[in-house]
DNA sequence: CTCCCGATAT
DNA sequence: ATATCAGGAG
């Protein structure tokens, strides 16, 4: 487990790294975010947002979605994968939306969360980029930077990661922190060829040194 | 824990 | 061929 010292030292040599990091699903609005949060499960962010710029013309309010079938609605975005749970979620969430909440996307996580397809993460994600509340969203970049990293333990639960994130870390830190520590994954440190030879922090990662070591 | 699942990179 | 992708529900 790295000190406190040296995660900040971490968060600041990848805040050079990426100083603009900043949340790459397209939305205007809170509900659009979260349709495209909700389609981002096991998905790539660049094919929500291909997916997104044809579903966002064809619906634009919560009624919209519930004004076709849920086979048409798959049909929209079978392309995303898991497709069948989602497009269910969507109509579910669209009528709790409009039944529970004037049509609106409600504000606080504890409210999102009761939201059919809404989980910690993509409340959190909301939360932040929709409603300026701080917060780290644990994904699976987060999860995987933070834990080879040191800056968790590897047998953490990605509720265990969020606790130690926001115990790390300034609470004016967290939004900017949790979409670098995404990029820094989704970019550099990534799940099968993390870029360990010109990483910066390579001289605190043991995870890295054991990779350089057996030339991953 | 398992299941859901297509697209993409390796 | 296979691992991975801004997870969540049962």
């Amino acid at each position: 487990m790295l000190t406190k010292a040296q995660v900040r030292h971490c968060l600041d040599e990848i805040t050079k790294m990426f100083p603009d990091a900043q949340c790459e699903l397209t939305h205007r609005n809170p509900f659009e975010l979260v349709i495209a949060v909700l389609l981002s499960a096991q998905c790539t962010d660049v094919l929500v947002n291909k997916v997104t710029k044809n579903l966002f013309k064809k619906y634009k309010k919560p009624e919209d979605y519930l004004a076709v079938s849920l086979e048409e609605l798959q049909e929209d975005i079978r392309s995303i994968g898991l497709y069948r749970n989602k497009a269910k979620n969507i109509q579910k969430l669209c009528q709790s939306l409009i039944d529970e909440y004037g049509g609106e996307v409600p504000n606080t996580k504890s409210e999102m969360v009761k939201l059919a397809g809404v989980g910690q993460k993509t409340a959190n994600v909301v939360a932040s980029v929709a409603f300026g509340e701080p917060a780290i969203a644990v994904d699976t970049h987060v999860e995987r930077v933070s834990k080879r990293l040191g800056i968790c333990r590897w047998k953490d639960s990605v509720t265990q990661v969020e606790e130690t994130l926001m115990k790390k870390v300034p609470r004016e830190e967290w939004t900017a922190t949790h979409h670098r520590l995404i990029f820094f994954g989704r970019y550099h440190c990534r799940a099968r060829n993390p870029n360990c030879p010109d990483c910066p922090l390579l001289d605190i990662c043991r995870e890295g040194q054991k990779r350089m070591r057996k030339r991953l």
